[in-house]
RNA sequence: GCCGACAUAGCUCAGGGGUAGAGCAACUGAUUCGUAAUCAGUAGGUCCUCGGUUCAAUUCCGAGUGUCGGCACCA
């Protein structure tokens, strides 16, 4: 006689076992209609299943984002039974919903290519027409291992085999074909609906592993109505209009060639964008205490065998040699090792605690090469690094000084909020569990005083240690991991660095390795992304461009932008004997923030005709009003604030 | 690094066993024009590199390099 009861706290009572199909039923045919699936005491299950004992129930329908998942979990297996139907003989491995979407890895000697799309598709949806039920059976373990081998599915073998001894093995039947799964499902493939779609193939591992056999992964997107997808797909194409690979070249802002691999040409626009934010960082790093170094690129493998880098990602490392001197030398990966020498180059008192050592430090690893992404995942880039020596006992006001630090700079640069994740050690580590503990007992009571709200991230530390990591979300809603602040007991003790105490004894210090943007070229990647190119004036490579409308006008053109240009502007005169709407156009689309137009009436006024980029408005100042003007808006936000 | 796709003018792309095209950009000339494309003309190519097949390869085949999308990696 179970009672059910429903979030609105009504109970229904029914004679004995019941589906949820019965339940909703009895509630009524909208319901019954609407219901895709249900919870149990919050646990999703298939609307199928049967309810013997008091339980509260919630019905699932496809308003929920739990029936998103659902139907694309479903998809998953919809492509599954499409592609096995279309190429008898391919093994399935898994096909789980992910953001947007799903994916499912198939086994078969001749990959697939977007070619096969469009039948795998059509297939697709005569299996979703066919709407058969989604039935789960439990079958006993042996029996669905020898199944799957009986048909050739030593994958699917594998993860049953795998699976807990006391885990239930479930298979779900839809129509002829059917897959192990933990469920649960919607209640038929009709349920899926037509808005998906398959995006791409890919290769995968087996299980996420480089040393498995390579698996073929075809990704899809699936929605609960067209209007959805549709969105989303407008959405990518968004993300690909603010490609910064796209925008940098059209900005003429840096470039990348095969002499190169993963290092930057710098165009001189997109070097000014650099060094602005360079130069606002300084201002930042000065403001917060620190003391600026620079540490040689080239270090003798020595000192990386010291640190333990050496041991650890001694591939990932150039290294040099020279002909005439047996040594090994190595372009740094890393500043630490170098900001100790620093520390450790005479004594330390506590007095001079906490030592905060910044450096806009260059450096180099061999990066996969598959792993390479325009600016953003290079092998030469530029760390906003820094590190604090301090004390144990100063970690907490450390960390919490950093994070306001932080947020000031995130927030000048145009990111209003960010996450915090907490990565805890990882399997390899360096440092014995007693350290590991303090350092991330340190941090978390840090955390707390900071009064910084983290999700937890396990087994993601650095090998010397647990970190915080600061993720930004962008204007398309995209998330990027930028800062990091890593809690470091090993190295100081791997270097021997050392302070002496109030107690005139040695003591380790602790090493705070921090970074706020992480390195120059991602984080100015990702800036291109979040404005597609079209800064603030501050930032914009060119701020202004003066155009003329007729030839006589030309030389007020000049004598415009040597004002501007002596007011701090950054400005280019466009007076081609070309019509004013074509240079209008043409600057819009260069993405200029600003375009003063200057004809016979400004020459004769002294005047300009300001056009905001973005905007058809002008407005008509005297020259020096808008110098002026402009001058200030120019001014980074650090500036404008203590001006 | 692994899987797959791709590599043709500055850019975006078409083409195809007999050494190649468009649009935009560039350059020249005309036009002097008031807020998102004035008109006309000219020039521009190692068809990524190296091998192979062929009478002939930019095209077909192989290898390499690079790029792109994933995977793996990211101190």
């Amino acid at each position: 006689m179970p009672a059910i009861t429903l979030p609105d706290g009504s109970v229904r009572r029914f004679d004995g076992p019941v589906t949820g199909t019965t339940v909703a039923e009895a509630i009524g045919p909208g319901l019954a209609r609407a219901a895709l699936a249900m919870e149990i005491d919050g646990r999703l299950v298939d609307l199928s299943r049967e309810i013997s004992d008091d339980a509260s129930v919630r019905f699932v329908t496809r308003k929920d984002e739990a029936a998103l998942e659902m139907i694309r979990h479903d998809a998953a297996h919809v492509l599954a039974e499409a592609v096995q139907s279309l190429w008898p003989g391919t093994q399935v491995t898994i096909g789980p919903s992910i953001e947007n979407g799903f994916y499912y890895d198939f086994y078969r000697n001749e990959p697939f290519t977007p070619e096969d799309f469009p039948a795998i598709e059509a297939r697709m949806r005569e299996i979703v027409a066919a709407n058969a039920a989604f039935a789960r059976e439990v079958w006993p373990r042996d029996a669905a291992i020898r199944f799957f081998e009986d048909r050739g599915e030593r994958f699917k073998a594998e993860l049953i085999r795998d699976l807990p001894e006391d885990e239930q093995i479930s298979i779900y039947r839809q129509g002829e074909w059917l897959d192990l799964c933990r469920g649960p499902h919607l209640r038929g493939t009709a349920d899926v609906g037509n808005a998906f779609k398959l995006m791409k193939v890919a290769g995968a591992y087996w299980r996420g592993d480089h040393r498995n056999p390579m698996l073929t992964r075809i990704y899809g997107t699936a929605w609960r109505d067209q209007k959805e997808l549709d969105a989303h797909l407008h959405q990518l194409e968004e993300a690909e209009r603010r490609d910064h690979r796209r925008i940098g070249r059209e900005m003429d802002l840096f470039h990348i060639q095969e002499e190169a691999v993963g290092s930057i040409f710098w165009h001189a626009k997109g070097w000014r964008l650099y060094t602005v934010l360079q130069d606002y960082m300084r201002r930042a790093q000065t403001r917060g205490g620190y003391q600026e170094v620079r540490t040689p690129q080239l270090v003798d493998r020595a000192l990386w065998e010291a640190s333990g880098h050496w041991d650890k990602y001694r591939e990932h490392m150039f290294v040099a040699t020279v002909e005439d001197e047996d040594k090994t030398l190595a372009l740094k990966p890393m500043n630490c090792p170098c900001h100790v020498q620093i520390f450790r180059h005479g004594l330390r008192s506590y007095r001079e605690l906490p030592l905060r050592m910044a450096e806009f430090g260059a450096c180099h690893r061999y990066e996969p090469s598959g792993a390479l992404h325009g600016i953003m995942r290079v092998r030469s880039f530029t760390q906003d690094d820094a590190h604090i020596f301090c004390a144990e006992e100063q970690i907490a006001a450390e960390t919490a000084r950093f994070v306001r630090m932080l947020a000031d700079v995130y927030a000048d640069l145009g990111f209003e909020s960010f996450r915090v994740k907490f990565a805890d050690r990882p399997e390899q580590r360096a440092g014995t569990d007693e350290t590991w503990d303090r350092a991330e007992g340190a941090l978390i009571e840090a955390c707390r005083l900071a009064g910084v709200s983290y999700e937890h991230n396990p087994g993601e530390g650095a090998f010397y240690g647990p970190k915080l990591e600061f993720v930004l979300r962008d204007a398309i809603g995209r998330d990027w991991q930028c800062g990091t602040l890593q809690v470091d007991y090993v190295l100081p003790e791997r270097l021997d660095a050392s302070f002496i105490g109030e107690d005139s004894a040695r003591h380790r210090p602790v090493m705070l390795h921090r970074a706020i943007l992480g390195s120059f070229e991602r984080f100015l990647g990702i800036l291109i992304e979040q404005h597609a190119g079209r800064f603030p004036l501050w930032l914009a490579p060119v701020q202004a461009v003066v155009a003329s409308i007729v030839t006589d006008a030309a030389p007020y053109a000049q004598q415009v932008a040597d004002t501007l240009q002596a007011a701090g502007l950054v400005v280019e005169t466009d007076i081609r004997n070309e019509k004013i709407n074509a240079k209008i156009r043409e600057h819009s689309l260069a993405r200029v923030p600003v375009i003063l137009v200057v004809g016979r009436k400004e020459a004769e006024e002294g005047t300009v005709a300001i056009r905001r980029l973005g905007g058809a408005a002008q407005e008509v100042v005297a020259l020096d009003d808008a110098a002026r003007t402009l001058a200030d808006e120019a001014l980074p936000p650090d500036l404008r604030r203590t001006r």
